[in-house]
DNA sequence: AAGCTGACTATGG
DNA sequence: GCCATAGCCAGCT
């Protein structure tokens, strides 16, 4: 965009995160720049319905792999279907070996 | 223009 | 080990 706002970097980065894997609000925030701004990440997520593109937000969870956006998906169990269908485990709102299927934007797209 | 809010995170009690 | 509080940034009212 000639005028990215941090929205549209974070869909960027969302909309970059592989099939079956995860990542976090503040690892997004910290590759953007913003260490603290995991919230923003957050929020950029409601923002993402304005996007053009799809925007596969139930890859991002918080930084313990809990479900914690669910809610905004439009049903309670959208998110975690999504993600089983893509093989992750998904218990109780709570992704299985959130580790294993963790993806670092600073670390896998580096700079 | 100023203040609130929010799908988070870290730290303290 | 769990609950409460503070810090964070940028968009929205």
């Amino acid at each position: 965009m000639a005028d990215p706002s941090f929205f549209e970097k974070v869909f960027e980065v969302v909309r970059l995160i592989p099939p079956g894997r995860v990542t976090s609000y503040g690892a997004i925030a910290a590759y953007l720049g913003s260490v603290g701004a995991a919230r923003m990440v957050g929020w950029a997520m409601n923002g993402s319905h304005h996007c053009s593109e799809y925007v596969p937000a139930h890859r991002v969870v918080n930084r313990n792999g809990t479900l914690t956006g669910k809610h905004h998906f439009g049903g309670s169990s959208v998110m975690k279907q999504l993600l089983e269908s893509e093989g992750i485990e998904v218990i109780d709102d709570q992704i299985v070996d959130f580790s294993k299927h963790f993806w670092d934007p600073a670390k896998e797209l580096r700079y």
